[in-house]
DNA sequence: GCCATGACGTTCC
DNA sequence: GGGAACGCCATGG
């Protein structure tokens, strides 16, 4: 397995009970800013008996991102849940309070980058129609 | 080796 | 606040 990976997974597994974080920032402290997209992939390769808490990984935009009705997703709104993530109205988590390292979020910028993720959903949706 | 794709992000309009 | 364009890195065809 790539060493990108392990860092990936080191990263992730220093995420605390309660605390959440999003792509963007674990691939800047995994070396590699900007491979938010590699982190994805990373997760996604995870096997299915591993120690990697995944459920506290989530877009930008403090949304859980891929495919709102599947079981996954429900699966890691329910481990938030449990470990006290509290999600806001719209569905979002709170970074400024929940985010992790808090001194990398900023609640004013988190609202508006949340509308960056809205075009990847739609051009999927277009693609895959 | 080029092209398309994806659990994403930042910037500009 | 919403939408569109571009960038980023790794993988699979």
């Amino acid at each position: 397995m790539n060493p990108f990976y392990h860092r990936i997974y080191r990263v992730v597994r220093h995420i605390p009970k309660g605390r959440v974080a999003t792509y963007g920032i674990i691939a800047r402290l995994a070396g590699r800013p900007g491979a938010a997209r590699t982190v994805g992939w990373a997760l996604s390769a995870l096997p299915e008996d591993n120690d990697v808490p995944w459920w506290r990984v989530i877009n930008a935009a403090g949304r859980i991102s891929f495919s709102g009705s599947d079981h996954s997703a429900v699966l890691q709104r329910a481990l938030l849940l449990r470990e006290g993530v509290r999600f806001a109205p719209g569905g979002a988590v709170n970074l400024g309070t929940y985010g992790w390292p808090a001194e990398a979020y900023d609640t004013a910028v988190a609202s508006h980058k949340r509308a960056a993720s809205t075009r990847r959903s739609r051009r999927l949706k277009g693609l895959r129609t």
